[in-house]
RNA sequence: GUGAAUGUAGCUCAGCUGGUUAGAGCACUAGAUUGUGGUUCUAGGGGUCGCCGGUUCGAACCCGGUCUUUCACCCCA
């Protein structure tokens, strides 16, 4: 018996259905980052894995999928470790190449690469998928298509507004309702420095995160079961519980950290971010969030988090500053700045939220029915014609195919308009023009189908 | 990596405390209709009940394992 066909965990086919909907994103994304003047620039699926590891954390380095070596890949291996199935050890032995894991890291690598011919500031956009080993869940895939938006070689907090106005721009083209999250991790650093805890950043913001699942006892209990004073957590209340508008904030903030030199320095980069995008005036809504934690590992400024309001789906699209990137490529003093827009997820809130608009200009508009080899190659003419008008047609291939079963294909293609040349039509150099909605039909000439079906 | 659920026709699912030949709707094919789809009517094809093993006179149903998918945790787009 035939195997039944499937594919790995966690990835998925697209129907043309499908693809339709999703190239719409890819367009609306692609056309917004084109306005701000970004270029695109493509990545090999693979990276070494010397590129990749390392980059992501521990975690990450987990979940990145490997590639075996070519030929006979166990020749090298140690015989020992081997043995004792140390996986981590043998593994750096058997593969040297992985998929990546996003497209900032690759991004990095290319700067380093190509700085002799990249001139800064660089502004590129990068729409690929990537690759994680993750368990796949609600909203979650091991194959997903991120597009990137990053600038490097500048340290203006414009590119934050700017990078702020296209996520603005881009969910007001797809129409989705969004709620832009934003931190900074001098921010976060302050308060870990203020505190006397400077190692205990993540460790802080991964707790405080939780205030609304676990509340503010458990909190602080994990708080200090991670091994943190208790006069470090007292100070740390008016943090956690950090509620009002997001001047409020900042002011709560600064009067807690202060004394703080990389504190103050994040308050007032957030400071200047946030008045210039009200001077701009974005219809989004910007929110400071102190518990973002995305991304903690590189980022050192600003952080950026979207989430869609009216479906529950985690984040669509996040981002931030990361001031040293390119230096563990070997280029030092290259700050860059950059969002990841989640295509697959923005399909999915879409899909949820019904927000697709009807996109017929992909497909066929008009079908010419074939009747035998004379009539498909009268038909093949009119075709050219129709073409060079701009209207998508195509002519049925089989003749051998009964009317019944021509019809059923511009049926189920939703194909709007049905061309029929037989005998009859050919004498009188006509087209019967069946529209398939009202289901009547007319005699017409080139002319008038162009002009009836191009409408 | 941890915990829980799931798997019956191409799809969505029914199938009684284990009982003989496993069903429905949709989809598909053909005909009613040899130049007319979508509606209607008629007929038909399609399943070793995820896989392996066990219990039993007998398993889609009970048990064990395994794989798949899904959900939550961790983390993340």
């Amino acid at each position: 018996m035939a195997q039944k066909p499937s594919i790995p965990k966690g990835t998925r086919d697209f129907s043309p259905a499908e693809m339709v909907r999703r190239n719409y994103i890819f367009d609306t994304v692609k056309g917004v980052f084109q306005r701000y003047g970004y270029l695109p620039i493509e990545t090999p699926a693979m990276e070494n894995l010397s590129t990749l590891m390392g980059k992501y954390g521990e975690e990450g380095d987990k979940l990145l999928f490997k590639i075996l070596n070519s030929g006979d890949y166990l020749k090298d291996a140690d015989a020992t470790l081997l043995a004792e199935k140390n996986s981590t050890k043998v593994t750096s032995q058997i593969s040297e190449k992985g998929l990546r894991y996003d497209l900032t890291v690759p991004f990095a690598r290319f700067v380093v690469q190509y700085q002799n011919d990249i001139t800064f500031p660089f502004k590129r956009y990068q729409i690929q998928p990537v690759w994680r080993a993750d368990r796949p869940q609600k909203g979650r895939y091991r194959e997903f298509f991120q597009c990137d938006v990053d600038v490097v070689g500048s340290n203006s907090l414009l590119n934050e507004v700017e990078l702020m106005q296209i996520v603005d721009e881009v969910y007001r083209r797809l129409n989705i309702n969004v709620l832009l999250k934003l931190n900074n991790r001098k921010i976060l650093a302050g308060i870990a420095e203020t505190i006397g805890q400077p190692e205990r950043i993540i460790d802080i913001t991964v707790a405080i995160d939780k205030l609304d699942k676990i509340g503010l006892d458990k909190v602080n209990q994990e708080l200090a079961e991670k091994g943190l004073p208790q006069e470090a957590i007292d100070r740390l209340q008016p943090i956690i519980q950090l509620t009002g508008t997001n001047a409020e904030k900042l002011s709560v903030i600064r009067s807690v950290i202060g004394s703080s030199a990389i504190g103050v320095k994040g308050i007032e980069e957030v400071e200047t971010i946030l008045s210039t995008v009200a001077a701009i005036g974005l219809s989004l809504d910007v929110e400071l969030d102190l518990t973002l934690a995305r991304g903690l590992n590189y980022y050192t400024g600003a952080i950026f988090e979207v989430k869609a309001k009216d479906v529950a789906i985690g984040s669509i699209t996040g981002g931030g500053r990361y001031d040293d990137l390119t230096g563990i490529f070997g280029l030092k003093n290259v700050s860059g700045v950059g969002i990841s827009f989640g295509a697959d997820r923005i399909y999915d809130v879409m899909t949820q939220l019904d927000l697709f608009p009807e996109n017929h200009a992909a497909t066929t508009k008009v079908l010419f029915v074939n009747f035998g080899e004379k009539e498909a190659l009268y038909a093949l003419g009119l075709l050219a014609q129709v073409r060079q008008a701009g209207i998508n047609a195509e002519l049925y291939p089989d003749n051998s195919d009964k009317m019944k079963k021509q019809m059923g294909y511009a049926d189920k293609k939703q194909i709007p308009f049905v061309a029929i040349i037989g005998d009859e039509e050919m004498n009188q150099q006509k087209i019967m023009l069946k529209a398939m909605q009202s289901g009547q039909q007319q005699l017409v000439d080139l002319a008038q189908l162009i002009e009836i079906v191009g409408a």
